[in-house]
RNA sequence: UGUCCUAUGGUGUAACUGGCAACACAACUGAUUCUGGAUCAGUAGAGUCUAGGUUCGACCCCUAGUAGGACAACCA
């Protein structure tokens, strides 16, 4: 069912973002020879999130608008924190949102060697030095953001010296620590990035991919905006925190006098109720307060597709919320709009009844069952139709019985009438209480025989329409039904001595057990269905033939309950 | 006592590049409905952070403030 034509793509002309202006400007003075090529550089270090894949649909995206193309290159510097287990599952993620990289996946430990290469350029022009202080030493000298830094006494080694102590630190001579190499710019700019950066640490780490190849590795700030060049990206897109580097990137392009692509930096997404700082979701799952990366209450992207979202849902809210430089916060509601507006129009309907109370129909014939025929999905008449079985016993939900009603109650009360869902009208005759908790037990109800629908005297209208699930048919299932992560709008907006953590929803996952009618017994995982009246469901991936699990992807919108809660 | 970035309804993004502020979500009416869903019609809500300036005219340009954010990892 994910690939189901959908008309998302016929984008009504929309105005530009101010990166598509920057393109076309470009485009216009015919810099680049006219290519538009752009790249994901992730660093394979955890899991992709939401704020991922809008970056995802950015580049791709721009890609494809301007017949371009786009790289995915993995960032991977730094082999203490990378594994291929996060290569690995954001290819998997890319794909899933469908994007493809045709042949062009690079890591920027391909260009180790030409990354070196570029260094003992640096040296050799006396633009980079080997630095002996410790890590402790170098920061105490770098200064603040408002004090000048100090000139490391190393600063002025001798362009020979410093060649050969640099391979020598490749060579595996030096402990880890050691010594550095670092740029020769300007230790009072202030710009902190221009402060003496450094280029290049001694790592006895083995890399994911080089092995043991290598025992020292480029910083982030030195391979970024190279490898860039080397894939003769033409407009390097990154978040507005990368913004402070590029005079640094700009002058390693000039000073190695390579291919210089532009970079333009957007701000990050931020959504309602959640987190998505990569630390902070790796200590949720690290903690056990998730139940790992892809808990479907987590704002990755392998959470969210066992939620039960689509590729197209997100990709329609990345192309909703826009581009620009200032902060946001998107509203999760948002969010959930796309994913309610995609599966209204593609998920099959089915009956389910979360939080069953019995029904029986007293002049319904015993041990007679009917089959009732009903729409898979009235949004798209090419689901077909199903039949419902239907007999004396049935569930109806709790919540749609009042003893006493107020007044716009559409729903089951004494003596009042209600159309069940595709079958009869029925009318509630009695009700029957447990003796010792005072709860209701059961209603027993009578049923008009000539209002089935589809009958003629079927057109009889009631205020009330009712889900339904026959007792002796209905499958049980385990439901998990999510809720949001947090309970605060804004998690990271940290009140003294409290943090993000203080304000996870104790009520974000509660399991129950509900009965479904029998047409989705053999629902594969990944399926999604519309319980009707209650929202979007998917059935998770722990699903075994006889213990169905289905995830609450998302409630419908409920004006009812919303009107109901301001009483 | 620094550098850089940003500032438009509750939220997000626009405004033909200087021409009477629009779209989406959210909210609220009403119609319709065998899903209190969906759909349809409609309502309300900002005069564009502040103060000056340029201009016939400023959300847009200039100046100065104010507020928010980023930058001081041998992380990315």
């Amino acid at each position: 069912m994910e690939d189901k034509k959908n008309p998302e793509e016929e984008k009504t002309a929309r105005s530009l973002n101010f990166i598509e202006e920057i393109i076309q400007e470009d485009l216009r003075n015919t810099k680049n020879e006219g290519r538009v090529h752009t790249r994901f550089p992730p660093e394979p270090n955890g899991y992709l999130h939401i704020g991922h894949a809008k970056s995802i649909c950015l580049n791709f995206g721009l890609g494809k608008k301007y017949n371009g193309k786009t790289n995915l290159r993995f960032d991977d510097t730094n082999p203490v924190k990378e594994d291929v287990e996060y290569v690995d599952s954001i290819m998997e993620d890319v794909k899933w949102l469908g994007f493809d990289w045709e042949d062009r996946l690079f890591y920027a430990s391909d260009y180790f060697e030409q990354l070196y290469e570029y260094a003992t350029i640096l040296i050799r022009k006396g633009k980079a030095y080997v630095c002996d202080m410790t890590a402790e030493e170098i920061s105490d000298t770098r200064g603040t953001p408002t004090r000048p830094g100090k000139e490391s006494p190393f600063r002025n080694r001798a362009l020979e010296e410093n060649l050969e102590l640099f391979s020598r630190m490749r060579a595996g001579e030096f402990p880890d620590g050691a010594k550095v190499l670092r740029a020769k710019i300007d230790m009072v700019s202030p710009n902190m990035h221009m402060r003496d950066p450094i280029l290049y640490r001694i790592l006895h780490t083995p890399h994911h991919r080089t092995g043991d190849k290598w025992c020292i590795y480029p910083m982030y700030d030195f391979a970024h905006g190279q490898s860039d060049s080397i894939e003769r990206i033409t407009h390097s897109i990154c978040t507005l925190e990368f913004e402070v580097h590029r005079p640094l990137y700009d002058w390693f392009i000039r000073e190695i006098g390579i291919y210089a692509p532009r970079q333009i930096e957007f701000a990050r997404l931020n959504l309602s109720y959640t987190i998505m700082s990569k630390r902070k979701l790796l200590e949720l799952v690290q903690e056990k307060r998730v139940n790992g990366w892809d808990d479907p209450r987590m704002p990755t992207i392998c959470g969210l597709r066992r939620r039960g979202y689509t590729p197209e849902s997100i990709r329609n809210f990345a192309d909703t919320i826009g581009v620009a430089k200032r902060d946001n916060i998107i509203d999760v509601s948002l969010l959930e709009f796309c994913i309610r507006e995609d599966l209204n129009k593609r998920a099959n309907r089915v009956m389910a009844v979360l939080n069953p109370i019995k029904v029986i129909l007293d002049n319904y014939p015993e041990g007679l069952v009917e089959e009732m025929e009903t729409l898979n999905n009235p949004e798209d008449e090419s689901a077909g139709k199903r039949k419902v079985p239907f007999s004396k016993e049935i569930f109806i939900e709790r919540a749609d019985f009042m003893e006493n009603p107020p007044k716009k109650f559409f729903r089951l009360s004494p003596g009042g009438e209600v159309r069940l869902r595709s079958a009869y009208i029925i009318k509630c005759e009695s009700v029957v209480k447990d003796p010792v908790t005072g709860e209701i037990a059961e209603l027993h109800c009578t049923y008009d025989p000539l209002t089935k629908s589809g009958m003629s005297e079927s057109t009889r209208k009631v205020k009330g329409t009712l889900h339904w699930v026959s007792v002796k048919h209905a499958i049980p299932a385990e439901v998990r039904l999510y809720d949001r992560l947090f309970v605060k709008d804004d998690p990271d907006a940290t009140e003294e001595g409290k943090d993000y953590k203080d304000f996870l929803n104790p009520d974000s996952l509660k399991t129950i057990t509900a009965f479904i009618e029998p047409s989705a017994v053999n629902a594969l995982p990944g399926e999604k269905f519309q319980f009707e009246r209650i929202g979007y469901f998917c059935v998770d991936k722990d699903s075994v033939k006889d213990h169905l699990i289905m995830n609450r992807t998302v409630t419908l919108k409920d004006s009812w309950a919303k009107s109901e809660k301001s009483w």
